[in-house]
DNA sequence: CATTGTGAACTCATTCACAGCG
DNA sequence: CGCTGTGAATGAGTTCACAATG
């Protein structure tokens, strides 16, 4: 019975990493697990995984450990990744490129169904994935349209908050932001950062510290 | 004088922030800049901003602020910025090709000097910025020839780890894993992550949730 | 006198340690 | 008996609040 407990954020992402570890085991045939093993294999402390998984409920068999499949659909549930969801890529430079040909998005359910791009160039061309490139100001059309849910940026910094403002507008409340900004949303959105040049530096700090 | 305590693995990903925001705040002519509006720029607290600065030093002036391009200086020597990083990339598919010639990077002093694949198909051809492709079983004298300090990874994740133990082997200590794989370190090889998924998870979360 | 720098208070997150149970 | 589930203990990180000061 899940605890209606205040849920860290870090437990979210390690249930997405104990997700892929699952269907990893689930591949190789594995079919019960410890909270030892996939604590291992996540590289956390056993508690962590067991609290982890005990903000939303009892999953485990004392004695045994957890059944691999079951534990798995378990955690599609409660990431709300048991569903497909639809993404529109703006900005197809190439990264939005490499990101709309990436094979691991739709096989995880993220499917990319329209692109947009404000270069007269790329609008109205067809992208290798079969789709139309857009203008962003018929972002509102589209996303009502297509029922997405979804909104990456990969455009220059310099044109990511206003691209931003067009997904706020269209009535997408999440995005993803591969551009080296910081986004101003409303407060009923959610933006998740993705920042090469951050990781890099946090890397150039270690490296030149005493590691760690 | 910089107190020597634990340092706050988010102060230094703060730090990344700041100093972006100084960079801009730079440019667009600003001689001098509170915590107060330092923090509102990265969407922090003031006290935050002070606190994480305080571990390396005093930078600032009371009753006035900090000066923008001191303050730079300080965090770019701080973070090990203020020099070039010589990196290599491994695995020349679509997402690879794009980091290679994201300008970003070498703006901030990050050059791709090496690339590596295992596809004969790729091998020995000449990437769009001059280098040729090498296999990467030629990764060790090329890390010690070219002085190559970073390794990044950009191949599918079967062949992350595989990879990742080359680059150790070659005496690289600091990995930009973009695959979804949990990366066996040595203790004294540092790896950072970047993985979409996780990401897209987390929105999906909370998409779902009541936001937040 | 506005703003920094910082100990102390607080909040959030992880780990321990063991009771509960299959 | 072994492993889960969880309250209690610990640890890490943030925010407060105010003394220090240019």
């Amino acid at each position: 019975m899940p605890k209606l407990k205040k849920i860290p954020k870090p437990t979210i992402t390690r249930l997405s990493h104990y997700y892929r570890q699952l269907e990893l085991m689930s591949f190789d045939g594995y079919r019960m697990v410890s909270s030892e093993k996939l604590a291992w294999l996540c590289q956390v402390n056993p508690a962590q995984v067991r609290k982890d998984l005990g903000y939303f409920g009892e999953f485990g068999i004392r004695g045994v450990g957890y059944d691999v499949q079951q534990l798995q659909a378990q955690i599609k549930k409660i990431l709300a990744v048991n569903r497909d969801w639809n993404t529109a890529i703006a900005g197809l430079g190439r990264l939005g490129s490499a990101l709309l040909q990436h094979k691991n998005l739709p096989e995880r359910g993220f499917k990319c169904v329209a692109v947009f791009d404000v270069d007269p160039k790329k609008v109205g061309t067809v992208t290798p994935t079969g789709l139309v490139i857009k203008h962003i100001n018929e972002m509102k059309e589209a996303v009502e349209e297509l029922d997405i849910k979804i909104g990456i940026i990969t455009t220059p910094p310099a044109e990511a908050q206003k691209v931003a403002d067009y997904f706020f507008d269209a009535g997408i409340n999440a995005i993803l932001n591969f551009s080296p900004t910081r986004i101003q949303a409303p407060d009923c959105c959610l933006v998740e950062n993705i920042d090469f040049t951050v990781r890099l530096d946090i890397l150039t700090y270690k490296l030149t510290r005493g590691l760690n």
